[in-house]
Formats: structure tokens, C-alpha cells, sequence
DNA sequence: GCCAACGTTGGC
DNA sequence: GCCAACGTTGGC
């Protein structure tokens, strides 16, 4: 075996959070965080199946004054089961959810760097053609919150900074 | 706060 | 398995 073969590529990945929620600025601080409460599966299984130790991830700001990516961030973790599902008291409790059959899986995520300045989702529109126009942030109605990004894509995103 | 888009649920 | 109702996301 050759040690290319052996060694994947790094892979890219976007993820949403709202910054009333969790912001970067939440994700500097603590330096590592457990990705939880993540509901909707196409995201679970990106998470799940895709990613792998020492991903990239470009940090995005959701649902908030200047929607945009604002860091960059890494896979820490493989996957494991969400604590949260199992809590009752909390907002990500998941009733249909078993210890033995988990439904929801999380990475952790950790803390790269802020960048120089937002760049901001209306900026991003404006780079469709470059970007492909299947990539989530320049299509109307998309509500998915981890996506997987090419190393073209992450490249041109960040050379917008 | 509004509302379009979308995923999930549950009755049938 | 269909699909209407419902809840959530997220830009604006």
C-alpha cells in the first residue's frame, strides 16, 4: 500500500449556527464544543459519514443582521450520540430516542480562527457563477445547516476574506 | 415580525 | 404510499 492511499483527503465542510445561540465568539472561548442539536438527517449524515478528524469548516452566522461566514473551525471527533436527545429537560430532547438505538449523532467542533471581516451571504450570491449554482448559500430556501464544501469552493470563499 | 421554502408527521 | 397539516428555518 502506498501512503497516499492510506491517508484521505481533507475534506471541507460548512456549518450554521445562530449567533444569538452560539456565535464564534462562544467557540473562541471555550476552544472546543460538542456540535449538539443538530435534527434533520441529510446534516446527521454528513456528520455521521463524511466527516473526519481535522476537516475544515468555515463557520457561518445564521438568522441574524448580516447573515455570513465569519471563522473557521475543525473537526475534533468522530461521530458519537448527542447527550442532548436524552435529556428531557432539554429543547433538543428527542423522546423517540434510545441509548441503545441513538438517533442523532454529533462531531466536536473546534476553534480555528475568526476572520478578518464577515463575508456576508449577499456578497456570497454574488459569487454563484464561481461557485456553482447547486452550492446551498446562493439558493433560495436553503435550510440545511451542515453541508459539505469543495476544496474550490473553500478556496474562493476564503479569498474573499 | 413576516412569510416562503422545506422537512416531518400522521391520518387515511 | 399519498398528501395535507404542521413546525421550523432563515432571509429580509
Amino acid at each position: 500500500m502506498t501512503a497516499r492511499s492510506t491517508t484521505a483527503r481533507r475534506r471541507y465542510w460548512l456549518m450554521k449556527s445562530e449567533p444569538n445561540a452560539f456565535s464564534i465568539d462562544d467557540l473562541e472561548r471555550v476552544g472546543i464544543e460538542p456540535w449538539n442539536g443538530v435534527r434533520n438527517y441529510q446534516a446527521r449524515n454528513f456528520m455521521r459519514d463524511g466527516m473526519k478528524v481535522g476537516d475544515g469548516i468555515l463557520f457561518y452566522h445564521s438568522n441574524c443582521a448580516v447573515p455570513g461566514i465569519v471563522g473557521v473551525a475543525s473537526v475534533a471527533s468522530h461521530a458519537y450520540p448527542d447527550e442532548t436527545q436524552f435529556d428531557p429537560m432539554s429543547d433538543y430532547y428527542d423522546p423517540k430516542s434510545t441509548r441503545e438505538e441513538p438517533r442523532w449523532q454529533l462531531v466536536d467542533v473546534a476553534f480555528e480562527r475568526k476572520l478578518g471581516r464577515t463575508i456576508p451571504l449577499d456578497e456570497i450570491k454574488q459569487h454563484a457563477d464561481r461557485l456553482g449554482e447547486e452550492f446551498p448559500l446562493v439558493r433560495r430556501g436553503n435550510r440545511l445547516s451542515v453541508f459539505p464544501v469543495t476544496a474550490a469552493q473553500w478556496k474562493h470563499l476564503l479569498s474573499l476574506e
